[in-house]
RNA sequence: GGCCCGUUCGUCUAGGGGUUAGGACAGGAGAUUUUCAUUCUUCAAACAGGGGUUCGAUUCCCCUACGGGCUACCA
C-alpha cells in the first residue's frame, strides 16, 4: 500500500514555521517512500476563521517548495473536497452510526447547563461518571429524545466512553503510549452547529482518504488515544494509519512553544511570508521578505528536531528526502536557534552562483539604486556574496552601484593625515594611465606607485578604500576597481581629494 | 491540580553498559588579507539529582526535580 501523508492546518491565521516544519516532514516522508502528499484544510471552527489564512497556507508552501500533490489549492484530486467545511455534510452519518451502535449519544445541555456542573464538581468532565447527570440520550427517554430532536432542539454528539479501560497505541517517534479512559472525557464529536469537531473530522477524513501516516504536532498526543478509540468504533481498526507526534518547536528564551509574537519580540520572522493582520492591521516579518532563501529554510527546520546521524548539515532538498526518517527523530522539542538559521542562509548564499545570487537580487538592488547593467550586477554580487546572510543585505552595498554620499567620518579623519603629502596630481596620472584589464597586475601597480612614491602601501590603500567605498572595510581594493572601472574610480577619488 | 511526553556543551544535536562523550552554531585565541568579511588552525564548553541493576552506568529501571503539551460545542 502506497504511503498517504497529510497535511491538515486550521485556517485561522498565518502558518507558522512550526508549522511549516510539520509540513515539511510530512513532505520529507512522503516523497522518500514515493508516497502522496495532501493538504488538507481543517476549517470546522467557523467562528476562528481569518480570511486569506487559507490562501496564505498555500503560498506559503509554495514558497518553501514543499508542494502537496494532492489538496485544497493543488489542483485537488481523487478525494476532493479537501476544505472540511465543504465536506460537512459527511460526518453526520458517522456520529449517528456511533449512536447507533452504542459507542456516543446525543447531548442537550445547554452551556449554562455545563456551567452548572462545572461549579458543583471541581475538575469536571463530562464522563462514565458523570453523564448521567446531563440532559442526553442516555438519561432523556426515548420519546423525550424524539421529541427534542423533532423540535429542532440544539444538541451536539458525545463519544461514550468506557468507564475504565485501557487504551494503548505505538507511537512511531516515542513507542507506546498508554492512557485510561478514567483520564478522557466524552469529547464532543459533532457540535451543535452541525459541523464535525476536530476528533471526528479528522478521523473520518483520514480514514476516507486512506492516510497510511497521521504526522502531526505533540500538541496531539493526548487526544490520540480518542482518535485510536474512534477508528475501532467505526469499525476501522484495521486501517488506522500510524502515528508519529512530532517533538514542539520552542521559544528561544524562556519557556513555552514559540508563539507568533515571539518573532518580532526577538527579531527574527516566525512566518514564512510577511502578514498583515486582516483586523489589527498589524504586519508580522516573513522569511520571504527577510530575503531568506527557501532551500535554506527548509534545511533549517529539517534541523530542529531531525538529523541525519551525519556530519553532513546542508543539504539540498533532494538529499533531505534521501536521508529523511521517522527515528531520526528527537523526542525533545527544540529551541528555535536564530543564530543557527542566519548560518544557514549565508551558506545557502555563498554556495549560489553570481548569476543565480544577481537574479536574486535584482528586484532589491533596482527598487533601491535603480536599473543595473546585467554582467555589471553579476560582478558586483559577486565581490560582495560571502557578506551576504540574508539577499537584502545587499542594501548595505551602496557604493557598487552609485558615488559616495556620505564619507565615513572616522575613514576621513584617518585620511586625512595621508593626504597632507599625498601626490594628488601624480594619483590621478597614475590611475589614468591603468589599463583596468585584471586586478593582479592592477595591485602590483599600486603598490609600485606606493614605493615610488615613498608611501606606505596601507596609507594609499586606505585613501582608495575610503574613496570608493566611504568607509574602510569592504571587498579587496583591486577587485573593486576593476568592477567600476577607470571613470568611475578616477570620479571618486577625486571627489574624495576634496573632501576635508 | 490531573494526565501524557520529555531532559547530553549557552543553542541544535551524535552516541550508547567500558569512548579522551563527537559535530555544528554562537563565543575566545591565532594565521591569511591593505581593511572588513570569507577561509583555515585552535581553545573553552555537556550526560539534571538521588537510588537501584551490573565487575562497570551518561547509556537499562525507579523516584525526585525541572521543562513542555493537553485538560473547550479550538484546532
Amino acid at each position: 500500500m502506497s504511503v498517504r501523508v497529510r497535511f491538515a492546518p486550521s485556517p485561522t491565521g498565518p502558518l507558522h514555521i512550526g508549522g511549516v516544519r510539520t509540513a515539511l516532514y510530512n513532505y520529507l516522508y512522503a516523497k522518500k517512500l514515493g508516497g502522496d502528499f495532501i493538504l488538507r484544510i481543517e476549517d470546522t471552527d467557523q467562528n476562528r476563521l481569518v480570511p486569506g489564512a487559507e490562501a496564505y497556507i498555500i503560498e506559503a508552501l509554495k514558497w518553501v517548495g514543499i508542494e502537496p500533490n494532492e489538496g485544497v489549492g493543488f489542483g485537488d484530486g481523487k478525494y476532493a473536497p479537501y476544505r472540511q467545511s465543504d465536506r460537512k455534510d459527511s460526518y453526520r452519518q458517522y456520529a449517528e452510526q456511533l449512536i447507533q451502535n452504542d459507542y456516543a449519544y446525543y447531548a442537550f445541555d445547554t452551556e449554562s447547563d455545563l456551567e452548572a456542573l462545572k461549579a458543583k464538581y471541581p475538575n469536571f468532565k463530562y464522563d462514565a461518571s458523570t453523564r448521567l447527570e446531563g440532559k442526553n440520550s442516555i438519561t432523556l427517554s426515548a420519546a423525550e429524545v424524539a421529541q427534542r430532536l423533532a423540535n429542532n432542539d440544539p444538541y451536539v454528539i458525545r463519544i461514550k466512553l468506557p468507564e475504565e479501560e485501557h487504551v494503548h497505541f505505538q507511537d512511531e517517534i516515542r513507542g507506546n503510549v498508554m492512557v485510561s479512559t478514567t483520564q478522557m472525557d466524552d469529547k464532543v464529536l459533532l457540535k451543535s452547529d452541525g459541523m464535525p469537531t476536530y476528533h471526528l473530522a479528522n478521523v473520518c477524513d483520514d480514514y476516507i482518504m486512506k492516510i497510511t501516516h497521521v504526522i502531526r504536532g505533540e500538541e496531539w498526543l493526548p487526544s490520540a488515544p480518542l482518535h485510536v478509540l474512534l477508528y475501532r468504533y467505526l469499525g476501522w481498526e484495521n486501517a488506522m494509519p500510524k502515528f508519529a507526534h512530532l517533538p514542539l518547536l520552542l521559544k528561544p528564551d524562556g519557556n513555552g512553544k514559540l508563539s507568533k509574537r515571539d518573532g518580532d519580540r526577538l527579531g527574527f520572522p516566525v512566518f514564512p511570508l510577511e502578514w498583515t493582520d486582516p483586523v489589527t492591521k498589524e504586519i508580522s516579518s516573513g522569511y520571504k521578505q527577510g530575503g531568506y532563501l527557501p532551500n535554506a529554510v527548509l534545511n533549517m527546520l529539517a534541523f530542529l528536531g531531525w538529523n541525519p546521524g551525519t556530519a553532513q548539515e546542508i543539504f539540498t532538498k533532494e538529499e533531505l528526502v534521501n536521508a529523511f526518517s521517522l527515528d531520526h527523530i528527537h523526542k525533545a522539542g527544540a529551541k528555535f536557534d536564530f543564530e543557527k538559521a542566519k548560518w544557514f542562509n549565508a551558506e545557502y548564499i555563498k554556495n549560489l552562483s553570481n548569476e543565480q545570487l544577481a537574479v536574486l537580487v535584482k528586484p532589491i538592488v533596482t527598487q533601491k539604486f535603480g536599473v543595473q547593467e546585467e554582467h555589471y550586477l553579476i560582478k558586483a554580487v559577486g565581490l560582495v556574496k560571502e557578506r551576504l546572510v540574508f539577499l537584502n543585505d545587499i542594501e548595505h552595498f551602496a557604493y557598487l552601484f552609485t558615488s559616495i554620499a556620505q564619507y565615513d567620518t572616522t575613514a576621513l579623519s584617518k585620511i586625512t593625515a595621508i593626504q597632507q603629502q599625498f601626490p594628488k596630481q601624480a594619483f590621478e596620472t597614475f590611475i589614468q594611465e591603468q589599463a583596468f584589464t585584471d586586478a593582479s597586475s592592477l595591485e602590483h601597480a599600486i603598490k609600485d606607485f606606493a614605493t615610488a612614491n615613498a608611501l606606505k602601501i596601507g596609507d594609499v590603500m586606505k585613501f582608495l578604500r575610503t574613496s570608493l567605498v566611504g568607509e574602510l572595510s569592504g571587498p579587496v581594493i583591486s577587485d573593486l576597481m576593476i568592477l567600476l572601472g577607470k571613470d568611475e574610480v578616477l570620479k571618486r577619488v577625486q571627489n574624495c581629494l576634496q573632501q576635508q
